[in-house]
DNA sequence: ACTATCTAGGACTGTTCTTGTCGGCATTTG
DNA sequence: CAAATGCCGACAAGAACAGTCCTAGATAGT
């Protein structure tokens, strides 16, 4: 639970490998699919996805395919994330329609949409670069996420 | 995505019922499922969890029922979501094994883990308590959230 | 001892989500 | 024109989730 999709996973795998070619030309699916063993048709989705979102910028035809439409270090986790897998919502109370299955007894809407909200803070301080440079010692970069990036045991 | 259970909110709900209950006496299943419309037998069935979780106490027999086993200040969002919805992993690729589908293709794993430790830091420092006082400014009591709690446009 | 009330827990079902595939069509390059 | 590539909708298998049903064991009150 609390889990992104493999499309999710994809995407933002997808993202880096672009940000990596510093190339400027387009790279089709079929060869992130490769690099990844990502299923082709699956990535190829979710490109297009991604291209519709803005994200991405596509280009048909003979060595056609996909780049960023922004410098990596404007495109954020939150932005991919919810590309493909829709808005974020932690909890089933905090609803497209801002409405609860349980109109009137859920007591835990809004601390939660709190959780919802920091939660998306902290997705949203990290850019595409950032997954690149996975080694250095902060996550985020712009937002106040907050130093505790420290393992707990699970 | 990145979505609790239903069982999840369920159980957040009723710890925050119980929490809120000073008597110190025991409630029932049926009672805390009636206060907030919520299927009894499930109701029951995410109970029996948490009790084996210990993180309630329980008591058969008639005026039997369940009862916090700590403080509410003493519990966490994190212990009760881990409870019942299963060890925290916001990617496929964080998996109990630690091994990944991609294994040597992943390139976004340790990334994502940090994200994931920092959702955890941000569960860990909500406790049950928090959940009553919902109108505070701040969630976390305890760690480092950082304070960027602003609502981002979904 | 009997009964009502409660927890404990297994089995099962219907629905939804996720993942992945297939097929057809449009666009661009050579 | 043909090959490569993106675009899009439909579909299917499998897993996860939500919820129900039934039975057994424990406890309190009478």
């Amino acid at each position: 639970m609390l889990r992104l999709t493999k499309k999710a996973d994809y995407g933002l795998m997808a993202l880096k490998y672009l940000a990596e070619q510093t190339d400027g030309s387009a790279h089709s699916a079929k060869d992130i699919a490769e690099a990844y063993h990502i299923p082709p048709q699956l990535l190829a989705k979710i490109l297009q996805t991604l291209a519709k979102a803005g994200l991405l910028v596509s280009h048909a035809g003979t060595n056609g395919g996909y780049a960023l439409s922004r410098a990596a270090t404007e495109i954020t986790a939150f932005e991919v994330i919810r590309a493909i897998d829709g808005p974020l919502f932690i909890t089933s109370c905090i609803t497209i329609h801002g409405t609860c299955d349980l109109v009137g007894h859920c007591t835990i809407k809004e601390p939660l949409r709190k959780v919802n909200d920091s939660i998306k803070d902290l997705l949203n301080g990290i850019c595409i670069a950032d997954l690149i440079e996975a080694d250095a010692e902060h996550v985020g970069t712009g937002a106040p996420v907050g130093g505790g990036l420290v393992s707990i045991a699970v």
